[in-house]
DNA sequence: TACGGATTTAACCAGATAGTTAAATTTTTT
DNA sequence: AAAAAATTTAACTATCTGGTTAAATCCGTA
């Protein structure tokens, strides 16, 4: 009963999100979620009975998959501005493994903000330890003054929007080159590591 | 013969944009489009033949709005950091009249490229003297070396990705009070040109 | 007033799509 | 082997939606 049953559910999730992230939940059809499955639409809603179910499940792993848990480096007794240097090479990788993941959260969240507030809950994500330790950083002289707020803003800003912007991006700069596209991506982590460490570092 | 059909084309073009802004091309009905417009179906249609045709009458007019002239400022005589701090101004500008812009245009561009392509090609944008103004500003040792692309980018990024993230933000940082998010993006004007000057002069 | 374009009305078409159903078949479990 | 669960087949429903059509009406202008 079950080594099926979770190697079909498992397929139809695979496949659910493949679609789902591709063309979104208002373009994404239970047929060619069904047809990427291997299976037929009856039991794709045999097994998720409607497409709004299934798009919930999906959006909820995506979205674990898109916010790495950086707890342990945030609150470790390292100094602030290598917590920084590792939060950033964290979010770099799990963005450069899933590259798509910025425009379709992005596209989900502004059709339906509930989508996340809910799932928000659900983890009960608190940002104020975060903003804490920033602000700790601060009081410590560690780095400039500024809004926490700002300063996180700034850091997730610089990291996930060109792969949000990726066709713009590739087209504009690199004239539509995908291997040019890929590499620049490729140096943000260095480069966005040092542009916010001069941003924040106290110079003299 | 004009004075009713401007008037009436005009109401068109203000409806759809209002209505393709906040729901995208594939969430936006025509219906809903004719009603905002005062109007009928039929009426819309013997205007736009096609809702195609209508969106890239209003995306080309999204697009114009989003990517406002920076060329005088960027080849005016002052010195480079001024450049960058008028270019975040203007960019800023813009995004606080039109919030909604960059959602919009990143949801649309990754659902199909070639919409930017052909507007790009259309409006005969060339970046490359844009990175050679910045190339030269480091070569005359105004700013710190790096990949002219990669400075666009994070300027763009710092500037714009607030604004496409705007119900993550909202929520997560500000118990999802529209007030002080409101407040949050009109500090991102001075908060980006600081941080931005910061991470590119020289230090000594 | 007569003409022509603008606009409405209202019904309709065709295609797409989510979801259902019932019966048959296959596979797994007991 | 029998029972139960998984899967397929194939047809069907209901709805939505872009787009069309034809006739009627409105309205400014020649």
């Amino acid at each position: 009963m079950n080594i099926q049953k979770d190697n079909t559910e498992d397929k139809i999730i695979e496949a659910a999100k493949e679609v789902f992230i591709k063309k979104g939940m208002d373009g994404a059809r239970m047929q060619e979620i069904a047809d990427e499955a291997g299976i037929n639409k009856a039991l794709l809603h045999y097994y998720f009975r409607s497409k709004e179910n299934l798009f919930d499940a999906i959006f909820e792993r995506v979205v674990r998959m898109a916010f790495p848990t950086i707890s342990q480096i945030l609150f470790s007794d390292i100094p602030f501005l290598a917590k920084v240097e590792s939060a950033i090479d964290t979010y770099l990788d799990v963005l450069m493994k899933h590259p798509y993941l910025p425009a379709f959260i992005l596209k989900e969240i502004n059709r339906d903000a509930s989508l996340f507030i809910n799932l928000i809950k659900k983890f009960g994500f608190d940002p104020q330890p975060v903003l804490k330790v920033i602000s700790d950083a601060m009081d410590r002289g560690e780095i400039v003054r500024m809004k926490p707020e700002h300063l996180m803003v700034n850091v997730i800003s610089l990291s996930v929007f060109p792969f949000a912007a990726r066709p713009i991006i590739r087209y504009v700069a690199f004239d539509g080159d995908e291997k040019a596209m890929k590499v620049f991506l490729a140096e943000r982590k260095q480069v966005v590591k040092e542009f916010v460490l001069r941003a924040i570092v106290i110079s003299h």
